[in-house]
RNA sequence: GUCUUGGUAGCUCAGCUGGUAGAGCAAUUGACUCUUAAUCAAUGGGUCCAGGGUUCGAAUCCCUGCCAGGACACCA
């Protein structure tokens, strides 16, 4: 077992001392609250009849103690409120172990505790409660970092990115902000919710273990069921199996799905994250930009009660309507190339042209998309729907009503990061079927992206499926956008951390096995032995030194050690 | 995957050309009845990420590894 560090084993010892005063530091009793801290501060000052008998209850972030009155901050879900603590107050009697023991030595910051009282403002001004019980609600043993703020500068910050993401509940205790985002996170996820409620669009649910991970060009993760002895994949995309439901009949579907793509992991891409997918019989992609318009300035004003919005150093409006551009038009204004009408090899020569790094296995898709990612992409800050993308890159979407090499596709960009993508989708099982015979050959030219050919879905569509347009649109990335986050990492609650090192420890009993007595293991360790391995590679000479030295610092009410005893660990 | 920066007390960080580790907050003890980054006094607290090397001597220099951040590449 790891050491406990000196502040870990005071709070135990305060535990144990709590218990022998018969205050119980884990009660099982609910505690009755009956009002929230930021209420208070926000209606008291107007109404000072108000709160006078309020029960509230959070965790101490900090705590002025002057004698026999104290100040402590009390933080609850809501925020922080002061307390005033005054010992006569709560022990109103002779006996004032409540306040002198209890409060002022047992009790430390990130305990959480239950208080009455009533509301008054102090001289100083702050609105604070006036405490006249105070009730033990769980017991702290590790030590809060400890944040301090004052007219907005913050000391102290606990900000190690590694440890914020690791331990996201301490994160989430002394980082409000942090809390926010993930409120406003739910906030996005729910105006979206009504908004398609609203229209009478199914929310449904849809497999992630798949036999054939479709949708979309990406590596999926692989796992194994057991009792079929069968490879499963976790789904890439649900996009398919909204278009079954389709299909079926529904006239809206739609779920918020968590998908799962074996790609790098960096700023943007976490292995796991999750897509919001629709799809709405009897329209098109039109319509359908008209929709993403409507739904991003509502979740805009739901959020910042406006449209505008700061992103990453640009205002960002997202109050529509946005421009709509086709590809080949953005390519022509930002290169001065016109790709539209080149053969492949054409391609090949305007990407030398232009710099642009290509590879054998890269089709005509691939190659515009390459041109349009460098020169085009970085330039769309203000949302800009991109429309009418090459056949090759969506072999799921419909063939343009003018253009039969292009397909009525749109993607959504803001700030040069592409928030949506959306399609008429493709309903013509015959064309859906050469498309992904079509996929299969990129794939044995070495596309490791391209799509597997999933034959149901082709039955289901001979079977007859609506005109339909589908629209999927990276959540993380829209929280990201809306709350003016750079990292993926702080708009997931757990992001997907390599897993912490544990260091090889040999335990106590280990030791005692080892024929070393259990009172001087504490020791060994303090002399920076921590394995029999090192144990038995120890100089005995300077072992013994060495734990004589120790016995005598740490004021150890045992034995001298004799060198012989020493001698039998390191020989064992 | 490549390059790069970092890992020192519970937290945030100093630590120069190598000489046995320091501050603030937190903790402990004490003073103080309206404080608010409370204040004052005293005290304790470290496997300087791990392992190797150079050296009389390494937190510091070198190598390897682990973890994290950033940049680039890859990735609809």
């Amino acid at each position: 077992m790891a050491e406990l560090t000196e502040q870990e084993q005071i709070r135990r010892n305060s535990l144990a001392e709590l218990k022998n005063l018969g205050i119980n530091p884990y009660p099982a009793a609910l505690y009755e609250v009956n009002c929230k801290s930021a209420e208070i501060l926000e209606q008291f000052p107007k109404d000072n009849t108000l709160f006078q008998n309020v029960s509230i209850a959070g965790r101490i972030m900090s705590r002025r103690i002057m004698g026999a009155a104290s100040f402590v901050e009390l933080q609850d879900s809501y925020g922080r409120i002061q307390l005033y603590i005054k010992r006569d107050e709560i022990c109103p009697d002779e006996d004032k172990t409540l306040y002198n023991t209890v409060f002022k030595r047992l009790l430390d910051i990130g305990d959480i505790i239950g208080v009455t009282g009533y509301v008054f403002v102090t001289q100083m001004g702050e609105t604070s409660i006036h405490v006249k019980s105070l009730t033990v609600l769980s017991k702290s043993l590790r030590p809060l970092p400890i944040v301090k703020e004052k007219d907005g500068v913050v000391y102290d910050a606990f900000s190690d990115p590694e440890l914020r993401y690791r331990q996201r509940y301490v994160d989430l205790i002394v980082n409000p902000q942090v809390r926010e985002t993930f409120v406003q996170r739910t906030k996005i996820i729910n105006t979206m919710r009504s908004f398609f409620n609203e229209q009478g669009y199914l929310e449904v649910e849809t497999p992630v273990l798949q036999v054939i991970p479709g949708g979309a060009a990406a590596r999926p993760f692989i796992t194994h069921h057991n009792a079929l002895d069968m490879e499963l994949y976790l789904r890439i995309a649900d996009e398919l199996y909204l278009k079954r439901l389709i299909v079926g009949g529904y006239a809206g579907v739609y779920e918020f799905s968590r998908n799962f793509r074996n790609e790098g992991i960096d700023r943007t891409h976490n292995p796991e994250f999750t897509c919001m997918e629709i799809y709405v019989a009897y329209k098109d992609y039109n319509w359908m930009m008209t929709f993403v318009e409507t739904m991003l300035g509502r979740i805009a004003q739901e959020l910042h009660g406006t449209t505008k919005v700061n992103v990453w150093g640009h205002e960002i409006d997202f109050g529509g309507p946005f421009r709509r551009a086709p590809m080949c038009e953005l390519i022509k204004e930002q290169t001065g190339y016109d790709v539209e009408n080149m053969d492949e090899q054409q391609l090949r020569d305007t990407c030398k042209a232009l710099n642009i790094e290509v590879d054998e296995t890269m089709g005509k898709g691939k190659l515009i998309d390459a041109i349009f990612g460098e020169k085009c992409e970085p330039t769309l800050i203000q949302p800009t729907f991109v429309t009418d993308y090459p056949i090759d890159m969506s072999p799921l979407c419909k063939r343009h009503r003018d253009n039969s090499n292009l397909t009525e596709r749109f993607e959504l960009f803001v700030c040069g990061k592409e928030l949506a993508n959306a399609y008429s989708e493709l309903n013509d099982p015959i064309d859906q079927l050469e498309r992904f015979q079509e996929q299969l050959r990129l794939s044995e030219k070495g596309d490791d992206e391209a799509m597997f050919i999933d034959m149901d879905f082709v039955r289901a569509l001979e079977y007859g499926m609506p005109p339909t347009s589908g629209m999927g649109i990276g959540i993380d990335r829209l929280v990201m956008m809306m709350t003016d986050e750079q990292n993926i990492q702080d708009v997931l609650l757990f992001p997907l951390m390599k897993p912490e090192k544990k260091a090889a420890v040999t335990t106590d009993e280990d030791f005692v096995k080892h024929g070393v007595p259990a009172e001087w293991v504490p020791v060994i360790r303090k002399a920076g032995i921590n394995t029999i391995s090192q144990l038995k590679a120890a100089n005995p000479n300077k072992l013994f030194n060495d734990l004589g030295g120790l016995r005598k610092k740490m004021k150890l009410d045992i034995p001298a050690v004799r060198k012989e005893q020493i001698e039998s660990w390191i020989n064992k």
